[in-house]
DNA sequence: ATAATTCTTAATAACTTTTCTAAACAATAT
DNA sequence: ATATTGTTTAGAAAAGTTATTAAGAATTAT
């Protein structure tokens, strides 16, 4: 039941390309600096997210990866989609790539126990990450239990491209 | 975020020790083939759930694995912590086995998007799994849907032993 | 006691997945 | 042209999962 580094890393890139949203691209090397991610792990899941439809990028100078979709129209489901694969705990209870077991005696009833614990278990999981957006991902991080003191801007290795 | 083979063949194997409850000990071998279990396997999965109190055992004729707890008494989410491991996706929410992280720019800070979204991931496998016990996770499989039509009984390995 | 049965334990092999690196290549801006 | 940055592929390294083996110990039946 464990999320992958991958998955890990994809959404703390993001939260980078969120803050950065409508105003500049951001290099590889600066997510992986400030993110602390390694950078060729980081280029391949940006890829990724690119061949999804949720970045876009361009190389050269000024170049860099950009969320091109909204932050409020993608979910921290889908990205895990992207990355991990299915959000369910075993292939016959998934909406989105559902199989049917091989080895199980009850694959071909009507009615297979592991399937319905596991049923409840991939709805209240979908039911938590498709209902976040990067949007709130990237807010309620930032300030949901900090609301009166004003905001403090950490510098980093980001700040110099903006 | 997938549930292990190992949880699953437990779980599985535990659906036979839940049928058999307070009548029969069950010879792994015969538990392996009514679930089509590899029984190498299953034997380290049976002695895991033996150390950690939930099931007994004794050698010889007669002998084999039984249930020794209520099945009332034992959660799908107890059983899945002892094979897998914590239900936490990952370990800075954990309840049972807590662990700051190494590498996350945010495990100093007050707030992490990260942990905000995984704590409620979290407590949504942990509220399914543990509000699952062994005998509603053995009875629904097997009665939820059907109701009117007679039991039938399958003929298997088991019926040989009881 | 002896033998048959069954669990016990530890080591490790085989396999899969995850994580990460490297290198050659292509596009962009100046 | 040149420097910069993304693109792609292949695959190495590490970690984790799944499964097997083999020698041993406990229990029961005779």
């Amino acid at each position: 039941m464990r999320l992958s580094r991958k998955s890990e890393y994809g959404l703390r890139a993001l939260l980078e390309l969120t803050k950065a949203y409508d105003q500049v691209a951001l290099r590889r090397s600066d997510i992986a600096e400030v993110q602390n991610i390694p950078v060729g792990f980081l280029e391949t899941i940006l890829l990724e997210l690119k061949r999804a439809g949720i970045l876009g990028s361009r190389p050269g100078v000024q170049g860099g990866y950009r969320l091109i979709k909204p932050p409020e129209d993608v979910s921290v489901g889908q990205v895990i989609r992207i990355l991990d694969g299915p959000l369910a705990p075993i292939p016959c209870v998934s909406q989105t790539a559902y199989q049917t077991c091989q080895d199980c005696p009850y694959s071909e009833a009507r009615d297979c126990p592991i399937q319905n614990v596991m049923f409840d278990v991939r709805n209240a999981i979908a039911g938590v990450l498709d209902g976040y957006t990067l949007r709130a991902f990237y807010d309620r991080g930032r300030n949901r239990r900090v609301r009166k003191s004003p905001k403090r801007r950490k510098k980093n290795a980001l700040s110099r491209t903006q």
